[in-house]
RNA sequence: GUGGUCGUAGCUCAGUUGGUUAGAGCGCCAGGUUGUGGCCCUGGAGGUCGGGGGUUCAAAUCCCCUCGAUCACCCCA
């Protein structure tokens, strides 16, 4: 008999944690935990929630993200039916950036605050922290160039990680420059790196002709010394630019976030421009960065749109805040509580427990019972592990009585009570 | 796509220089308590030792192939 499993890459998230491998899969309600703070977070902000498609046109993708880019060479779910070409999207900024554009959203006037929540997908070789289907939050401040926007996405997901309890992960910002000061830089970077081409890897050398910039965040500590003198781009960005950096990081000192500068940070994406940053944490491995974003002023024409469309928002990845908060011991609310566990003595009172069950349920009473026939002291045990508050116990005694008897499973208590009073006394 | 490591029960893992019917702990089920959970005791279920081929009187163990998992590179969340 052919047994399945989850594809590479992808995992179910059961109502138990679990290992999936040596990874460890979160249990649903920690999700759920992440997700409420996504929301409520994102209320104070005054972001609306959007939903977007999985499947997007392909060459809004290849346009959005830069059709050179990895993501869309060698990472993209994509396939083709009829004249159709689909992709599973990779991202999301795209995608609400063609929403914003399709639905007029410019039209409502203001700034649109808009936050997302739901599943990417992506070709790679999984490993820790990185999945073939793995699932982001973000937001996307769209129709405001000013840095109180930049600081302000960054602002909203410090809130997020700290509603969480996450205390160990480190901020690092940038800027870009806007499109005119990075080709001066970028010729001045590999005017810097040419004459030592032979010792920078074989990536890095292909690099210096198809994308120099991606070089800045080589892994490799050779290679990092080798950038040790390198050209800023700080020192090549336009002085709008500049003051706008200079802003954002005003704003973020006032709210007391603390950020690194780091001149060599770029992002993978080829629609950033000024801000960008990173958050990281040290406790995920290879896989560091839970969140990352920036300003992309440029992606607006990319995807269609006459007028350029200023526009800040950042991603951020569940599953590496999930393995952040299990490396930082957060464990979430706790498991759910059954508040009465039935135990049922005799068929009678087996044929009793579907009724009453459903009436106490009425009551807004969380209720369980044995569905296999079993042992009183199997039911105990299962109303043990899942945590009941009280257990019921009914045989032809108590149906004749019109009566159970109540447990309290922590005092070990027990009382006989009249079935109508069971909820006031569970409640009291 | 490239490299390292690893595949034995639901989970975590033992298994000697190849040698009878492959083990432990946890978990699960049942009994000890014919109507009372957790602790304890006893018993039970559950494995084609990832798969295929080879060497051998004999393979979980040695060899080859294959599949899978994982970590890392690359890239990104």
């Amino acid at each position: 008999m052919k047994t399945f499993k989850s594809i590479p890459g992808t995992f179910d998230v059961l109502p138990d944690g679990h290992s999936s491998g040596g990874d460890t899969v979160a249990p649903s309600r920690m999700w759920r935990f992440l997700e409420s703070v996504v929301h409520d977070t994102m209320a104070r902000y005054g972001a609306g929630e959007i939903r977007t498609p999985i499947l997007e046109p392909t060459d809004l993708i290849a346009r959005g993200i830069g059709a050179l880019s990895d993501i869309v060479t060698k990472e993209m779910f994509a396939f083709e039916r009829g004249s159709t070409h689909y992709v599973m999207r990779p991202e999301v900024t795209a995608p609400v950036m063609r929403a914003y554009l399709q639905h007029n959203l410019a039209q409502k006037g203001g700034t649109q605050r808009l936050y997302y929540i739901g599943p990417c997908f992506r070709a790679e070789r999984p490993q820790k922290g990185r999945y073939r289907q793995f699932h982001q939050f973000g937001l996307e401040v769209i129709g405001s160039e000013d840095a109180r926007a930049d600081a302000e996405a960054i602002a909203s997901l410090r809130d997020v990680l700290s509603g969480l309890g996450l205390q160990q992960y480190t901020l690092r910002i940038n800027s870009l420059g806007d499109a005119d000061s990075r080709p001066a830089y970028k010729q001045a970077l590999v005017e810097y790196l040419t004459p030592m081409a032979d010792e920078l890897s074989d990536i890095s050398r292909k690099r210096l002709e198809s994308n120099p910039l991606r070089i800045l965040d080589t892994k490799s500590e050779k290679e990092q010394a080798l950038l040790k003198d390198a050209p800023l781009l700080s020192d090549f960005i336009d002085s709008e630019s500049r003051d706008h950096h200079e802003q954002v990081k005003a704003y973020l000192s006032d709210v007391g976030i603390d950020f690194v500068e780091d001149p060599f940070l770029v992002r993978g994406l080829d629609y950033y421009s000024r801000t960008a940053f990173e958050f990281e944490s040290p406790l995920l491995g290879a896989q560091s960065s839970i969140a990352g974003g920036g300003r992309y002023d440029l992606l607006s024409k990319e995807v269609g749109s006459k007028q350029v469309v200023p526009a800040v928002g950042f991603a951020a990845g569940m599953e590496r805040i999930l393995l952040a908060c299990a490396a930082e011991g957060i464990a979430g609310p706790e498991a759910a509580r059954v508040d009465v566990f039935l135990v049922a003595l005799g068929d009678a009172a087996i044929d009793w427990t579907f009724g009453a069950a459903s009436r106490l349920r009425a009551q807004n009473l969380e209720v369980a019972f044995d569905l296999k026939g079993r042992s009183m002291k199997a039911q105990m045990r299962e109303a043990n592990r899942q945590a009941a508050r009280f257990v019921a116990i009914v045989g032809d005694d108590e149906l004749a009585a019109g009566e159970v008897q109540l447990k309290d499973m922590e005092t070990g208590e027990q009382s006989p009570v009249r079935l109508e009073n069971i909820s006031d006394r569970v409640k009291a």
